[in-house]
RNA sequence: GGUCCGGUAGCUCAGUGGAUAGAGCAGUAGCCUUCUAAGCUAUUGGUCGAGGGUUCGAUUCCCUCCCGGACUACCA
């Protein structure tokens, strides 16, 4: 803002010490105080002498500035008041263009990210957590390639692995060769049901196996795995389809195909679309090379029993070579993160994955580190918190698990309801679905964004079906007020043109314009702390005000032509803002609500 | 035991070295002949887990302790 560098420059020429950078910075003038925004001069105390001199100092020049109206000083806090054409000019609210332009980085600051997420199995449907994990994924891409970065979005599919030939093995075993077309089922939740079969029938033999067992008694039921019959089938399974046996290959590919089939309507309902999918089934071989390399480089070592070993320090020891010469998880995840960079010579490489594994990933950059990959510090995963219940953790065996499919249906339903309702018959059915769809998913993505992601979040199912409050419709809502604002303006042949700035001197309207010419900042300041949920902190704010300006400022009923044309340009920035805010976070904006 | 994350209003969550700690929900009292009430206005509600320290100033930084969770596999 003008105002700041005229003060910067004066600071400058009359302070020896001030640095040569720009360290002046205004927020917005909290509610009760007299400004439009103000300058924090605990700051700037050390170059200045102390804070109240400082203040004082930095007011004294601002009180004689061409765009300043007023100037209040509290203690070290220097309060400014704009003139209404200033604030408009310079909060680029008078250029909304420019002000949504202004939202990317430089061109030196932008770079080449490569972010994965979901990695779902290929043995269940996608549940809330899933969800989660999907929102976090999307709206960090899409918020990465709104400030300007060159994004790719990777998928890692566990498509094999003891896991999978559960499930394919209940199927072979109960499943009398029904297809999803033959029940009607969505294929990944066929396949769930047969995983969640093979679960039932091993319980039954573990009992079984106890109770013939005394001595198994303390040994839990991992170990007893192998030795139930479905266990040993299982691992059998995988054995064959590792060394390609033919008929298990084949269930596998049909099985996973129906799998595929329903993830992918899953996606497209959140608007999900991957640059690239990796299927473990073509890259769990990798990194064994790597660990030779490791070796080479003493960066391994061997261990007595033939196991290759990564001495992590305070992270401990990590063994990335079974002894029998396998590979474990971590050293597929080598290989692959290598494969990921070859592929696509990324700046930054993001996992959007739980945090249990926190400390998995801390060893994996860890290892890269020391084999000398240049890029390896520039890995960062983003971890999230679980989601609970109201009454606890989310568990499969105990049927409490939010499916989201079924979330997406109620969500979508409970919207679409209430725009039936509202519209009283004017809407076509399709309409209503689709007005529904945009308004239940919207809500359900801002809900999971609106919290930071390391929070274990509670969802409540019955207060995030309520549409009221800090919620996506909200903000969707006061940005469709903007078209009936439009709408009625029209039709009294009121246009946001030529409009005369000064005009806009009523404090809800400075304070709504003061806040919008914060959306850039938002947005860049998110997108390098890699969490959305400041932008979704900022829509609420920018829709509160907006909804208070509604009612306090009409604008087709506005005391002057002119007044109603600036007001009219005032929304209109708004709507803007407010769809492109939600938007950057794969959130639409219906028509009207 | 160790490492990490959290503990803020009845509930769910923001905040962060600075002005009187915020929002939504829930509660209370109002507002639809007006651009859509999925809205607005007012109001009740807090020893920011506890105790020390650093600082002009700490909910925020440091230390100790208490409580909750995650991790601590030759599982993924």
């Amino acid at each position: 803002m003008k105002f700041l560098t005229d003060l910067e420059a004066h600071l400058r020429s009359r302070f020896a010490n001030y640095p040569a950078e720009a360290v002046l910075a205004v927020d917005p003038c909290p509610e009760g105080q007299n400004g439009d925004f103000t300058l924090n001069c605990f700051k700037i105390a050390r170059f200045c002498g102390n804070p109240v001199a400082a203040a004082q100092a930095a007011g004294e020049f601002l009180s004689r500035h061409e765009d300043i109206e007023a100037v209040d000083i509290v203690k070290a806090f220097v309060n400014i008041t704009m003139k209404a054409g200033a604030l408009m000019r310079e909060t680029e609210v008078a250029d909304m263009d420019a002000l949504l332009r202004n939202v990317a980085l430089p061109h030196a600051e932008r770079g080449k990210v490569l972010i994965e997420y979901s990695a779902p199995n290929t043995n269940k449907p996608q549940h809330l957590g899933h969800v989660r994990n999907n929102t976090l994924g999307m709206s960090l891409a899409s918020l990465l390639k709104r400030v300007g970065h060159d994004v790719v979005e990777i998928n890692l599919v566990n498509d094999r692995g003891i896991h999978i030939c559960k499930s394919m093995l209940a199927y072979q075993r109960f499943g009398n060769g029904e297809t999803p077309e033959s029940c009607g089922i969505k294929g990944d939740h066929l396949v769930g049901d047969y995983y969640v079969k093979f679960n039932a029938e091993l319980s039954k033999e573990l009992k079984a196996l106890r109770a013939a067992h005394p001595e198994y008694a303390d040994r839990d039921d991992d170990e007893l795995f192998g030795e139930t019959e479905l266990g040993s089938a299982a691992q059998k399974m995988l054995r064959d389809w590792e060394t390609g046996n033919k008929e298990v290959r084949a269930l596998w590919e049909k099985m996973n195909s129906w799998v595929f089939a329903g993830f992918a309507v899953t996606y497209e309902r959140m608007g999900i679309h991957f640059d690239h999918t990796y299927l473990e089934s073509q890259t769990y071989l990798l990194g064994k090379d790597i660990v030779s390399k490791g070796l080479e480089m003493g960066v391994f070592t061997r261990r007595a029993d033939n196991a290759v070993i990564c001495d992590l320090g305070k992270l401990g020891t990590k063994v990335v070579l079974r002894s029998d010469g396998t590979s474990v998880y971590i050293t597929q995840d080598m290989g692959t993160t290598l494969r990921k960079y070859e592929d696509y010579h990324a700046d930054t490489m993001i996992w959007v994955v739980g945090d249990e594994q926190i400390l998995h990933f801390q060893m994996l950059f860890t290892i890269m580190k020391k084999l000398g990959y240049a890029w390896a510090d520039k890995l960062f995963h983003l971890s999230y918190g679980m989601v609970n219940l109201p009454n606890g953790k989310m568990k499969s065996r105990e049927g409490t698990v939010v499916d989201a499919d079924d979330l997406f249906d109620e969500m979508s339903g409970l919207a679409a309801a209430e725009c039936r309702n509202r519209a009283d018959g004017a809407l076509s059915e399709e309409e209503v679905k689709t007005r529904g769809e945009i308004i239940g998913i919207g809500a359900l993505k801002f809900m999971l964004l609106k919290f930071n992601p390391k929070t274990t979040m509670t969802f409540d199912p019955a207060a995030s079906l309520k549409f009221e409050g800090d919620t996506g419709p909200y903000v969707q809502y006061a940005a469709t007020r903007v078209n009936s604002i439009r709408r009625k303006a029209a039709e009294r042949g009121l246009t946001g043109k030529n409009v005369d700035w000064n005009l806009l001197c009523h404090p809800t309207e400075k304070k709504l314009a003061v806040k919008l010419s914060f959306y850039g900042n938002t947005l860049r300041q998110a997108a390098a702390k890699r969490d959305c949920s400041g932008v979704v902190e900022y829509l609420l704010d920018v829709a509160k005000a907006f909804n208070s300006f509604y009612r306090e400022c009409p604008v087709v009923s506005a005391d002057s032509p002119e007044l109603a044309a600036a007001r009219l340009a005032l929304a209109e920035c708004v709507g803007k803002v407010l769809t492109d805010g939600l938007n950057t976070l794969t959130i639409q904006v219906p028509e009207a609500m």
